[in-house]
DNA sequence: GATGAAATGTTATAGTATTACATTTCTAGA
DNA sequence: TCTAGAAATGTAATACTATAACATTTCATC
């Protein structure tokens, strides 16, 4: 692996290297989708993989329809339920996650680990995203929603912000998504 | 008020009774909106006050399309942007917030908290929201990003799972809004 | 090769949100 | 009171996001 790599498993997680290379991410998070839906049984067919390596172009989400528009590019023109099918299977295997704030998806940091509910940190200037497994974010969740007598399924965690290489003069990349200034 | 009230300021929140005698948190929300925009100068006209109690006619994330539903059987038929007008000002005051998971917007419980990003207990079976001000779960999600480097304007937290009520029996309330059944 | 299940293609439509411009209403100052 | 200017609302068109329903193709297995 590069010196300036991908956020490997396991780890705890800093923002990315400001012009990380990139190919080395999707490669690692191909070869993680396809060893484990190799063991699942399920199949990751050429369509799904294509999508999944175009929601990995970079680590900012990308929306269904800017999918849609590449795919478009790049072979016959297809049609909506082609891509969110896919997105579909991509979401049920954990390879990917749905960022609600930005109707957007992003590659998922750590497929492997179990139904996992992750965290984002989204960058309101480069647009980026990193994923964090913080047990303390989970617990805190947990804990209050069962004072309130409430049985937890699923969490969506997802913070806004600026994020240290936009901090320090810039990241350059593409810059945000859509995106709504929300009190809270 | 009465013996089964709304869940009131600067409390810890259990979730809500069941048949609780909701007249009474519309007129608290709506006093309580009325004296905050009296008090920053900020106009609740009488379409914004009307699209307010239309989402706070229940504990259940309204969509902003319900609310020019009901707004066109009562007067003359609106189009979408004055109802998206409305909530842009009810946002910006804070007196109700955009729940990401839904497209679907629900009153605050508080509103004279500064800059506060709630956190919102979800109920999939009967839709109601509760809306909690955990310091803990805030501050565990500030130290995770203050460890990444990154620099926090708003956070967005929602829970899915079943409050207390549908765990023993049933809320009977309307049920839930679309929702999305997601992994994570 | 036949069969059934899974995946993909195709058409249409539903649901959510914004842009741009016209009109009305409100407020403050002359 | 009258009147600008600002704020709010009305109106029409359109963009963006997502799903339903049904046809066809592909794949694994027998």
């Amino acid at each position: 692996m590069s010196p300036s790599m991908s956020p490997s498993k396991s780890e705890p997680r800093a923002f990315l290297d400001i012009g990380h290379d990139h190919s080395h991410c999707v490669a690692d998070a191909l070869g993680r989708a396809e060893a484990l839906c190799a063991v699942r049984g399920a199949r990751l067919t050429k369509l799904r993989r294509r999508v999944f390596e175009l929601i990995w172009a970079s680590h900012a989400p990308v929306g269904a329809y800017d999918v849609l528009r590449r795919l478009s590019e790049e072979h016959a023109p297809a049609a909506p339920p082609t891509v969110y099918r896919a997105i579909e299977f991509l979401l049920e295997q954990g390879l990917i996650h749905r960022i609600e704030s930005l109707n957007a998806f992003v590659g998922c940091c750590d497929p492997a680990e179990e139904q996992h509910s992750g965290q984002f940190l989204i960058c309101e200037s480069c647009g980026n995203v990193v994923e964090l497994l913080d047990p303390k974010i989970s617990k805190a969740i947990e804990e209050s929603a069962r004072r309130a007598g409430f049985a937890v399924t699923g969490s969506t965690v997802e913070v806004r912000g600026i994020c240290p290489g936009c901090q320090n003069g810039g990241c350059k990349s593409g810059g945000p998504r859509n995106g709504r200034a929300s009190r809270g």
